[in-house]
DNA sequence: ATAAAATCTATAGCTACTAGAGGTTCAAGA
DNA sequence: TCTTGAACCTCTAGTAGCTATAGATTTTAT
């Protein structure tokens, strides 16, 4: 029941001490009240919402983002399809994302393995990066 | 065979004018001569290494992975395999994003799924980001 | 009462650029 | 040759999302 200090915090959400206050900072954590002696005390509602952030942020959504999605869970009805469109934008990146690793990755161990199966002393790392045209179709 | 300015240079590698200056600022591009007017003035050296920075930027290597593979393609032999570490860590490093991507993308679905086969006002976007429980075992 | 741990503010640093201000130089046409 | 406009110059500050440091104060435990 007891409000706690801005380490508890940081314990009970796995974030760290500065990124607590950077968030309030920002204006995405409210501030909380003070002791006589100016520390921050915190209650439950500030836990949810910041567990909010951090979740969100696992999900790859910018501080922007979660800012929006704030004040849309704050407002009246009818925002839902805002957070839908949110969300979905922020899918079809992440969709795109994958895709270009994907072909990185294609691309980076072709390289390694025309190395391991040339001679030892040919290993064409340095080559490759250096010529464009070796690169095996992905630009 | 005539040296050409940073503008040209630019049109060549499709690399933005500032960044080229930035570049050459952090010591990845060697400077190139002036003219009396104080002006850059570039040789085809010049244009081979901004490829290759521009390349290994595209395969996701930072600005020091660069510096890196561009001292090891100078100095003697032996430094293939160095340059090799360098590409398969970076290609662990891309495995690992992929991966954590693909999470990503299937608990924003999930989320997503659920909007759309509830009753047209019950979209849980904010709920579920409110909710660490709600996601389906991806941390 | 004291000492250690935690907290406070403020500032600077990180990556990899990008944007802007305010001034100079170059190249081409008249 | 002169002029004009595009391209160039340097310098500073801003972007995202924190992290680190310094130096001072407060809280907590013994």
């Amino acid at each position: 029941m007891a409000d706690f200090s801005i380490g508890m915090l940081s314990k009970k959400t796995g974030c760290k001490v500065p990124t607590i206050r950077y968030y309030e900072q920002v204006g995405l954590l409210p501030e909380p009240y003070r002791t006589e002696g100016n520390q921050r005390r915190y209650q439950t509602k500030h836990l949810h919402i910041l567990q909010f952030i951090l979740h969100s942020r696992e999900l790859g959504f910018t501080l922007d983002d979660i800012r929006e999605l704030m004040t849309l869970s704050k407002s009246d009805e009818g925002n839902e399809h805002k957070a839908d469109d949110i969300a979905s934008r922020h899918l079809k990146a992440i969709e795109l994302k994958i895709t270009r690793l994907v072909a990185l990755k294609t691309e980076l161990s072709t390289m390694l393995k025309e190395c391991e199966h040339g001679q030892a002393d040919s290993c064409r790392v340095i080559d490759v990066l250096s010529d464009h045209m070796l690169c095996k179709g992905t630009h």
